[in-house]
DNA sequence: CAAGAGATTCTC
DNA sequence: AGAATCTCTTGC
């Protein structure tokens, strides 16, 4: 209940390490109708020299909150319904980030399961990107917003060993798939479902 | 200005 | 397996 904030230094490390980190951290967010919190159990990196990245072709204006500084939300909207809360990674000028997949909720089960009305389940609150903007909250008023500060933030929660840390590759993209920079936390009930990869 | 793609979710 | 549904980006 006690969140504060994980400080900037936090954020100064490369994008993949910042993905690694993520997982065990807690995202909080404060509204008006009382505040929810989920530790982070899912993430996917994306990097500049990536074709899979939004900031692979250059800064749009879609996607210039990506070469802003590290620490901040990048959220975009799409498949006209549904928000991804990325986290930005690296230093200004370098268009990345790290999405987050998937949330273990921890506080304020009532009104996620308000906000996300078809889920029936705690495990279908927050276990999809799309999910966890909903049931937090989070929507394109947080785009370009530091979470070292403010009602959305980012607080300190756990660490875990690297062995409990799964690499694979990245969910529902078409290009640079052979790239493992999707991480979760094994046998975390929380992660968003996986996809059988089609023969091989 | 039109067309297409898209870091998804839900229902059949 | 396919629909829903909006915004940005790109191409003509």
């Amino acid at each position: 209940m006690d969140y504060k904030p994980l400080d900037k230094e936090f954020y100064n490390t490369d994008t993949l390490t910042l993905a690694r980190m993520l997982l065990g951290n807690i995202i909080v967010n404060h509204t008006p109708q009382g505040f929810t919190a989920g530790m982070i159990v899912e993430t996917e990196a994306y990097l500049q020299n990536d074709p899979a990245c939004h900031a692979f072709r250059g800064k749009t204006k879609r996607n210039a909150v990506m070469f802003g500084p590290a620490g901040h939300a990048y959220v975009y909207f799409v498949y006209g319904n549904h928000y991804c809360f990325n986290i930005v990674g690296n230093k200004e000028g370098i268009g990345e980030a790290v999405l987050i997949r998937a949330l273990e909720p921890l506080d304020g089960l009532e009104l996620m399961f308000r906000r996300r009305r078809k889920a029936d389940k705690i495990t279908d609150l927050t276990n999809g990107p799309g999910k966890l903007a909903e049931a937090m909250a989070i929507g394109r008023e947080h785009n370009g917003l530091p979470l070292i500060e403010g009602s959305l933030f980012v607080a300190r929660g756990w660490s875990f060993p690297s062995s409990a840390i799964v690499c694979a590759p990245r969910i529902g993209i078409k290009k640079a798939t052979e790239k493992e920079w999707r991480y979760y936390l094994q046998g975390n009930p929380f992660v968003s479902k996986t996809y059988h990869t089609r023969g091989g």
